[in-house]
DNA sequence: TGACTAATAGTCATACCGACTATAAAGAGG
DNA sequence: CCTCTTTATAGTCGGTATGACTATTAGTCA
């Protein structure tokens, strides 16, 4: 349903509006901003000033305003948290909406979350006033504010799934990057070491996952035999899937 | 974010709550309950009594109340359109939050949607007055009111995906189900034909997928050698998954 | 009894995958 | 300059899964 028409199934008079027919409730988008950076996944917090969870850490995030759309507030916010010129290229992915009656204990908040991937994280450019964001590694991002703890969760879930089957990899890179780079996003998202030639054969049998820079460029970061350049191919998803070696046991 | 808390970045005041903060939304949750009936692929849809879109379909749905979350309410209304005494058992998921501002034309309505699976429908047993709700086959369900469409093109592409990976299938069947009953629900879902033996060895090599009805049970439709009963077994997730055809081309 | 139908069993060539070895191209350090 | 280390890249090999088939079994219907 997607009007306030009351039905009978509802309890509610038909017609119009019945002001006693529904409640009001806040909208807000809680953002998850992940990137990879030195093999360690990282996650975009900010520091609350203010009770509830005074300095505890949070997701950003903020009002949906009244001509917004969840997406367009979640674009806007991912803007102003991290600093960026432009966000349009970013990937943004509607996560799931959270909205239990006792989340926020002053007043009933429904919250859409969203996944967002950064390569190359730009340093995180103090908030306002007393109120401070910074990148924080994934493992040790503490107990969070609210129930953000379970929304970064999921979020990490999603984006670990969705490596498996599209060609989501390449949002945490720069625009031109190694296979070694890509791999290391794979590893650091889903905490396993993967073997290099296989990953190597994997990759480059998806054709449009990624193609080669053809200026032979090479990037040299250090020792070893310099590799080759790739950008990201215009397929979106992987046929065969890469999936993550399996713990094991099956479920 | 969760809270109304004005943040510097939000251009608010810190401190307590601001009236001019936010907006108040209407909430409301919108279903996609789909079964499969007769190997064809059905959706419970209500037909409007009032403008906008009167006497267009529509999906099933309703507010959200002060005290529920958005999976409560969509429990709720599972149950009282489609008149079973049990929903706890049924899936569940949602799908996404539609938020447009336009979305519906007289009030801004922020709509959590959920996908439900059912087994043996129940006829549709009529709404309240004005109002009537039917099993519609998908492909035909024409033009829905709202953004209906959109949510139950999503519904399906979703469900239709998460056969491929989970234990999904089986909540489409009743306790007990022959496999070419299961085959029924992937092919009708997908819209694929698939080849019988294949499936059932894919299907047998998942521990846990199904399990054998001990007594011999057998059940017998009609003509043809009587099949074995199967009933859902203790998994969740399918390793190796059962992959849909693909079209050919990739992507 | 003899089609006809549907379930179940089995075959076979190919694709893919994980584990592994081998080679190439750079820098570091003596 | 030579060797060791490091990283990228190439290739091998056996096991598993898969798609396309064929064969057999066990019922109903005429």
């Amino acid at each position: 349903m997607t009007a306030p028409v009351g039905r009978a199934s509802n309890g509610h008079a038909p017609g119009g509006y019945d002001k006693h027919a529904y409640e009001p409730f806040a909208v807000t988008v809680d953002l998850a901003v992940l990137t990879v950076r030195d093999g360690v996944l990282q996650v975009l917090l900010v520091e609350r000033g203010h009770e509830p969870y005074a300095g505890h850490w949070a997701l950003p995030g903020g009002f949906v305003l009244p001509h917004e759309s969840a997406e367009t507030a979640a674009r806007r916010e991912l803007a102003e948290e991290t600093g960026l010129k432009d966000v349009s290229e970013l990937h943004l992915e509607q996560l799931r909406t959270y909205s239990e009656p006792d989340r926020d204990p002053r007043m009933r908040v429904v919250s859409v979350a969203f996944a967002a991937l950064l390569p190359h994280p730009p340093e995180p450019h103090g908030g306002g006033d007393a109120v401070q964001a910074r990148w924080l590694p994934y493992d040790t991002a503490g107990p969070l504010a609210f129930d953000h703890d379970r929304i970064l969760a999921d979020a990490h879930e999603r984006v670990g799934a969705k490596l498996e089957y599209t060609c989501l990899a390449p949002s945490f890179c720069p625009p031109e990057f190694t296979l070694g780079e890509l791999q290391q996003v794979y590893e650091t998202v889903w905490g396993t070491p993967l073997d290099r030639p296989n990953f190597r054969r994997k990759v480059l049998a998806t054709p449009g996952f990624v193609e080669p820079v053809p200026g032979a460029a090479r990037l040299t970061g250090g020792r070893g035999k310099p590799a080759a350049l790739y950008r990201a191919g215009g397929a979106t998803t992987l046929h065969p899937p890469l999936l993550r070696p399996t713990p094991e046991g099956r479920s």
